[in-house]
RNA sequence: GGCGGGAUAGCUCAGCUUGGUAGAGCAAACGGCUCAUAAUCGUUGUGUCGCCGGUUCAAAUCCGGCUUCCGCUACCA
């Protein structure tokens, strides 16, 4: 527009700009604003975070203007069907295909039409914030005028900074995904992003903040847990998971951090959820600690003890590595056949987050095993 | 320029709506323990709460001003 214009020249790339013009097709955006600012007014949760909603209300009570949805000057691009000397905007062409590709159009008997009826609306579009008003205004607004339902929820996350700057390949800041999981893995990588960047808004990456979780997190407090138990089973109880035992208030805890963790999850927001859990993790490492199995374990009369304490620290096990399984699935699939609960208790993603909480699930005389280290230490 | 958000322990951040001696995690120091990946458990310290002023018995919190960082300010996708 004239008026971001540096001296006649554009203030990115600091070039002569020229003043072009067409006839184009429109659509009539302005219409469905006030329907679209009862929707957003009316149900909060429809985009979120709420810095993201307040600049899409902005905007719609800004004046909003009719939007051109085709081109001329070219002809890569789907033809206007009534006007072939025009091309469809990319845009207004690529939304559609949230709808389409899930059978919008076809024959309501026809698989595709059924899939549609099964499917739409969406819960939730994840957008980043940079395409935000594309599918928070323009989107529904598309879906209103063709009289179909719109999605209901946008969320807009961030972005990731390094330095205090956003990630850019023209700036050399980027780093590429692959130089990470080179270093700390995929599991790693995923919790990583999940865990330390809050959804929503921007986070910034650093290989130190990085390296302190991994070492701290997932080394320490869950690698490390997961390895003191298997070698006590080993040591004490001939390699076997001793008889189902329950303690109150590991169970109690557990059953609060699985609400906790659902709630967060479902809310999107994976920081809170992965911290919940996390908490229960150091719980349990605190509750061995306590316990001081190795202690108990020279006394013979105390054999019973002994076996309830490493029960519930299995089983404990068994719930953070179904818990933390959607964030990590290698790494929790492999403490999950070193628990010898594949051959007892199924595939670890058949596990249901819903039966989570119940207590006393690994069976007694699961045969361990130790594996390689869950999450090596690193330099 | 307009609108919006942020500035709190070495680091990442919570607290501010409903004023009452400043919190968490990590890092650090010290102690315990030895099943474990020099691990784990416990204890401890840490702050001109961006700056200036106002209201108040009392301000991180309320009000005014300022500094600074960031986002949005539409049809490149």
């Amino acid at each position: 527009m004239p008026g971001d214009l540096d001296e006649g020249k554009c203030k990115i790339h600091g070039k002569p700009v020229e003043m072009l013009s067409e006839d184009n097709w429109f659509f009539k955006l302005s219409a469905f604003v006030p329907q679209l600012l009862e929707h957003y007014k009316n149900n909060p949760q429809a985009c979120e975070p709420a810095s993201a909603r307040n600049e899409v209300i902005a905007f719609l009570e800004s004046g909003v203007r009719d939007l051109s949805i085709s081109r001329s000057t070219f002809d890569w691009g789907i033809p206007v069907p009534w006007d072939t000397d025009q091309v469809i905007y990319v845009w207004f062409d690529a939304l559609l295909n949230y709808a389409t590709a899930v059978g919008l159009g076809d024959d309501p008997n026809s698989e595709g039409g059924k899939k549609f009826a099964a499917t739409w609306p969406a819960d939730v579009h994840l957008v980043g914030k940079d395409i935000l008003r594309f599918h928070a205004v323009i989107w529904p607004a598309m879906l209103m005028a063709a009289n179909v339902a719109i999605p209901k929820k946008v969320f807009a996350h961030g972005w990731l900074l390094v330095g205090g700057e956003k990630m850019s390949k023209s700036k050399l800041t980027g780093i590429a995904p692959s130089d990470i999981t080179e270093h700390f893995g995929v599991d790693a990588f995923r919790y990583y992003f999940l865990r330390a960047i809050p959804f929503g808004t921007d986070g910034s990456f650093s290989w130190e903040d990085m390296s302190a979780r991994y070492t701290s997190e997932l080394a320490n407090d869950f690698g490390n847990l997961a390895s003191r138990l298997i070698a006590m089973i080993e040591k004490y109880c001939d390699g076997k998971i001793p008889a189902v035992a329950t303690d109150a208030g590991l169970s109690k805890l557990l059953a609060e951090t699985v609400e906790n963790a659902d709630k967060a999850m479902v809310a999107l927001d994976f920081q809170g959820g992965i911290n919940s859990i996390m908490d229960f993790c150091k719980r349990v490492n605190g509750y061995v600690t306590e316990k001081e199995p190795w202690a108990i374990a020279k006394d013979e009369t105390r054999t019973a003890e002994l076996n309830e304490v490493l029960y519930n620290t299995a089983d404990s096990i068994r719930a953070l590595a179904v818990l933390l399984h959607p964030v990590m699935p290698a790494t929790t699939q492999t403490l999950w056949e070193s628990l010898g609960a594949q051959e007892t208790l199924g595939d670890i993603s058949a596990q249901k987050i819903s039966d989570v909480a119940t207590w006393g699930v690994l069976p007694a005389g699961c045969k361990v095993t130790k594996g390689a280290v869950l999450f090596p230490r690193l330099e």
